[in-house]
Order: structure tokens, then sequence, then C-alpha cells
DNA sequence: AAACTGTTCAACCGCGTGACC
DNA sequence: AGGTCACGCGGTTGAACAGTT
């Protein structure tokens, strides 16, 4: 007793939908709703199975589709609950709207699962420009800020990945996975030590995600910023051994390559090299008043002047060779670097 | 300029499930 | 209770496009 076909296969059309279907589709909807999706074909005229109609509607016809690409608050998501939903695009769609299931499927096996099955030959951290002179407060801090935010993603996705309980017995992963292994590290600690007192210390503000935070950090290096105008309004604040588990660590020499920039709407998107594939790292928001620009920074800079200032211009080939030394050098390195 | 290779994403396919008869 | 229908879901495919040689 088998199933009952969906529709004769012989007299639908298969293949991409033309502009005269999508809108023969998109006027009957909303005119009738789209009721039995079986019977809806025939109803509206057209030559499809219902099957396709419904898949079309929902995919790309419905109204409330979001377009465009997936921001970096939404790149997280998706990962986050990858990690406690498994595949469950839909689930997940829910959590997402205006995200469709197929196109955050598409993106996830696209995108991001290659991207976390991949270890990265280096951290991104080295690549990333910003417009003036890069080594001004603003691009150190900035540059800082979006490295961190990379590793914070990609540390996530992996812990994500694992089930409640198998952290602790997984322990190997966080010993050969660099993300991991940067997110365990003091300097890890360090960073997260300072979007906690950030959430404390803005209060009524707690619940803004660190993503988010981070992601509004990030703006700040995409616009034309006058360095000698912040040189001006940021204050200082003097470095202490407080900060003896930050890095503070030279820029490499590589740290001014950007793969490139290009315009988009309210400004620049900047694209860098460093993980497996070139990407935008969403420094995409043109700041357009210096008012808010100093306000933020100066608001930034009260945390950059310890580990801010100091994370992930790292040195050398992988940049996570010191992870590897158990010597004091390390330590003692930064400790010179924060008198 | 052409051929080849890799990537993206819209669309398809088959299955599971709940509702209905 | 069992068969059928309709829908939604997740995996897969393949056309179109982009990039490289």
């Amino acid at each position: 007793m088998g199933r009952t076909p969906c529709c004769d296969k012989d007299e639908v059309k298969k293949g991409a939908w033309s502009s005269e279907e999508d809108q023969i589709l998109f006027d009957y909807i909303n005119k009738h709703g789209h009721g039995s999706w079986r019977t809806l074909p025939k109803n509206a005229g057209l030559l499809r199975c219902g099957k396709s109609c419904r898949l079309r509607w929902t995919n790309y016809l419905r109204p409330d589709i979001k377009r465009g690409p997936f921001t970096p608050d939404e790149e997280a998501t998706i990962v986050r609950l990858q990690g406690e939903l498994g595949n469950k695009w839909a689930a997940i769609a829910s959590h997402m709207p205006g995200r469709t299931d197929n196109e955050i499927k598409n993106f996830w096996n696209t995108h991001l699962k290659k991207r976390l099955s991949t270890p990265p030959p280096a951290l991104p951290s080295t690549n990333i420009k910003i417009e003036g002179d890069s080594s001004s407060p603003l691009a150190t801090t900035t540059r800082h800020i979006a490295q961190w935010e990379s590793t914070r993603v990609e540390a996530e996705a992996r812990l994500s990945s694992l089930r409640p309980g198998q952290q602790q017995q997984q322990q190997h992963k966080f010993d050969q996975d660099y993300y991991l292994k940067l997110w365990n590290s003091d300097i890890g600690k360090s960073f997260r030590d300072i979007n906690k007192v950030q959430k404390d210390g803005r209060g009524g503000g707690g619940c803004e995600s660190s993503t988010s935070q981070a992601s509004s950090l990030t703006k700040l290096g995409s616009g034309s910023v006058d360095d000698d105008t912040l040189a001006t309004t940021t204050p200082t604040t003097t470095m202490t051994k407080t900060c003896s588990a930050a890095a503070t660590i030279k820029r490499s020499a590589s740290s001014e390559a950007i793969h490139h920039q290009h315009e988009v709407e309210g400004g620049l998107c900047y694209y860098y090299e460093g993980m497996e594939e070139t990407k935008p790292c969403h420094l995409d928001v043109m700041m357009s008043s210096s008012d808010s620009i100093t306000s933020t920074t100066n608001e930034f800079t009260n945390y950059s002047d310890t580990a801010l200032k100091q994370l992930l211009d790292i040195p050398g080939g992988s940049g996570m060779d010191f992870l590897e030394d158990e010597s004091d050098d390390f330590i003692n390195f930064l400790d010179l670097r924060c008198v």
C-alpha cells in the first residue's frame, strides 16, 4: 500500500521559478491564502506541485523574509542553537525571525560547518587594518575587539557542540584546539572578565550579550576616524600589574595586511584573511558622528587600558606558540609590558 | 578567451508524523 | 485499527555563478 504521489510528475513543471510564476503564486496567496497546498497549483493556474509552491512561498516569496547576509549576531545564534539543537533547522529558524530553515541550513553547510571543522592556520588577529594610523589607540583597541570577537565565536561554537557533561571528558579537545586553548588561557579569562565588568558596571544593560557588546564596539573601527581627535579625547589611565594575565604583544609584520574593503550601505566593510577563507569581519558601520565616536571610545578605553589594549596581536607563525610555553617567560613578558 | 574547478543556494526528494475518515 | 492524506522537515542535488589556471 504505497503512498499516493503528491502530484502527477509528468504534468508539473520543475526547476527554477519564473517571475511570472512567482507573481501568480504571490497574488493568489495574498488573495486567498494558501489553503490546501495540494490544490493550490490547480486553483492558481500553476503547473507546479503543491510541495514546490509551498517551498517557493516559505523560502522566497513570503513577505516577512529577511534577505541579505547573516550578521555576526545571527551567525553566533546559529552556531549556538546548532550546538544545542543539532540539525533541527526549522527549530533554529523559529528563533530567527525572517530567516528560513533552508537558508540557515545552507549557511551552516557552506560556511559554519567548514569553519568549525578546520583548524585555523593562524588567528585572524594580525590582519585587520583600521583606517588611519594603525598604531593609534582606537585602531589597536578596535582590532583587539574584533580579534577577540572572532575567537569568542569560534570557542563558543566548539563549546556548544559538546553536550553537557562532555566538556570535562573531552579535555583533550581543549588542549588541541587553538580557539579553545585561547579561550581557556589567562588572556581569554582576562577578556571575559572585562566583558563581565562591562555588563555589571552598566546596570540595567546587563542583558546585552557579549556578542552585541563586542559588535557595537567593533563599529568603532570602520569609520574614517580622526586619530588626532581621539588622541586628545581618549582618556588614558595608568596601567598596573593587575593586567598581568593579559598580553601586550607587538604587532606582527603582517598586521597591516587586509584583503580588501568595500563600501556598503552606511559604511565600509572590511575583509581580512587569516582563517581558511576570506570573510567579512563586519566592521561595517560607518560612524558618522565624531561625538558618538568619542563617547563610545571613552567608555571603551576605560577597559582597553588593561587587557583590551593587549590582546591577540600575537607574534610568530601560528600566533599561539605562547600557549605551548609552560615557562614563566610569557608571564614575565606580560608583566614587563604592563609596567 | 576558454576550460576547469570550487562555491552557493534554490529546489527537489523521500520520510516521519499527525489528522482525518 | 488501519489506511490515506497533507504537511513539514532534513538531506541531497544540480544549475548558475565566481574564481583560477
